[in-house]
DNA sequence: CTGAAAGCGCTAACAT
DNA sequence: ATGTTAGCGCTTTCAG
């Protein structure tokens, strides 16, 4: 591997001089640095990223953290397309990008340790078990972080819009003349909490009548679970005009059971998802759902970690919340 | 940061006996070791993976070459099941995983280049233009590589095994009864030719006939496409009984054309998918396809990896074929 | 069994 | 405008 010293020793020039020219400093003759670049480029020089991080604290690397807890983190397509769009948008300002784990060689490390060794200049924290005792106490390090879909108290965070999400569905359904809304909601967690409290805000602004058995607790992205909940209200003396799912596979398994009963989608009954994957808009007939705007929430937490990244005194904590938009499909039927 | 000069000075022992202690090498006396260990663990000692790296040129960081050309790299499912179990493997083995891409700060590098400037061990590459020169340059660097999907001579890969795949479909099919069996297959990549061939001799060795408008050029991923395709098929004199697609998301287009038609799957015409991805199973009917083990394909990259790594000179290239598994769902109809 | 010293490749004061 | 030098944190001969 060819080095600044070789370099160096070819130009006729100390060390210092080549890397100053290197990057670019002002204080060399331009023939110089033409010069140096010239002949770095000859003897194909490829600096070291280590080397220059133990000098300079900057590792420009990004850590990702993305625990694959019901093993569907990754593999579920909204978190697959916000590392998309985390990955991109880092390379675009340079950094690299790196996953936190717990191992490094044959030792256990803490996610803290893991993102310290690596030396990460900041960390993007998603799809996590946020009350996890590690991941609050990365997130209260001295590492930059930055959390989706969860706020730390005084931490930045880039959140979906769920309250705008059932805002705009309840809205929809209402100008499309239904009354009678069930939802089926994920597994409690603050997502899922944003959402009921938008729902049954939505609905009593309204000024329509939830009853109880209309809510139901489902899982996220088992479809299964939704089919259950979905026959549980279809049994009803009162049956709801419309259900919404906690995302668009949900959906999918309460299609199925809709079906199974004889009925159908939307003649007999309106259904919304929630997610916008591509998926939704293959099926026929396409989803109504509301559309998380991944690519922007990966931008979001990207250009805010580098923002703290490069000012850690000014930068604020700050929660930047990405709306979606509803995708009107065709499982909603108008009613009078 | 504490540091192993900060130990030593703790334990009046010097940084050299320090080192040791942590790397349990064998000439310290027992006590020594736990002492070391112990007041390393009160200080809260994390190693720096850069300071290492300089000093044993090794990382145990892998890079991942990802590059998402047509926009669904990462957010195919196929790809990012890949990624996946690519994380977890070298997760596993203490390896951490680093993307690949073209920048490094403000700096445009090759991706032969930027994996030396993050100093990775080896690189995993899939899901590239595989003609781009880059690719080509770095797979014959001195990096060590392991492409998925793709052979280059005398290079260690891994393939999802399509030879198998179709041969199992065609199988499947004739036992059922099928003889007029259309394909309508992807883009001109290496996988699509070994389908094709794969296509090819299983209908021959069965004595079928294939007439050339029986196959049809699609595109990966993208319905619409295999939906015009399925189009041209139904208006054909002679129908085909059955057809296979590209992928699943392409079935679905075709299921969608069909159902336009008039049409009923699987009792008016049988088709089947490829790949296996969840929706397939969600479906009803559910799909039939072949599932790729995604699984052990980004297990088997890592693991030959790894092991030309840590073996360089003895380790041989080597083609991994992973073979999947015929998913019987319900959209082939038995006839006779 | 332990330590001294060199050096991995680079940057940044601080001279000159 | 260019060079000298120290040192980032670590491992590894080699000596003792």
């Amino acid at each position: 591997m060819v080095k600044i010293k070789d370099i160096a020793d070819k130009c006729n020039l100390s060390v210092a001089t080549v890397s100053k020219a290197l990057n670019g400093k002002s204080d060399l003759s331009r023939e110089t640095i033409d010069f140096v670049l010239r002949v770095a480029k000859e003897m194909g020089y490829i600096p070291n990223a280590s080397a220059r991080l133990l000098k300079t604290n900057r590792s420009y690397s990004i850590g990702v953290l993305f625990v694959d807890t019901t093993a569907s983190g990754l593999e579920h397509e909204y978190f697959s397309s916000i590392l998309n769009s985390i990955k991109t948008a880092a390379e675009d300002l340079g950094f690299d990008i790196t996953f936190i784990s717990h191992n490094a060689g044959k030792t256990k490390l803490t996610y803290y340790e893991h993102a310290k060794f690596r030396c990460c200049d900041g960390v993007i924290i998603a799809s996590v078990d946020f009350k996890d005792p590690e991941v609050e106490a990365l997130v209260e390090s001295d590492i930059p972080t930055v959390t989706i879909d969860y706020d730390f108290d005084n931490q930045s965070s880039v959140d979906s819009d769920n309250i705008a999400g059932l805002r705009d569905i309840i809205n929809y359904l209402v100008k499309n003349g239904h009354k009678k809304i069930a939802f089926i909601h994920g597994e409690m967690t603050s997502v899922t909490q944003k959402r009921l409290s938008s729902f049954y805000r939505e609905c009593e602004a309204r000024g329509l009548n939830v009853p109880e058995e209309y809510i139901k607790e489902g899982l996220y992205h088992v479809p299964q679970v939704s089919g259950i909940a979905t026959r549980e209200l279809l049994e009803l003396k009162d049956r709801p005009t419309c259900i919404i799912y906690p995302d668009d596979y949900s959906l999918l398994g309460g299609i199925t059971e809709i079906e199974k009963h004889g009925l159908h989608v939307p003649e007999d009954i309106s259904v919304v998802g929630y997610d916008g994957i591509r998926l939704s808009r293959l099926m026929r007939p396409v989803f109504t759902t509301y559309v998380q705007n991944t690519a922007e929430i990966g931008k979001a937490a990207v250009s805010k970690l580098v923002e703290i990244i490069e000012n850690p005194k000014i930068a604020l904590p700050e929660r930047k919340i990405i709306e979606g938009h509803l995708q009107e499909g065709n499982t909603v039927k108008k009613i009078n």
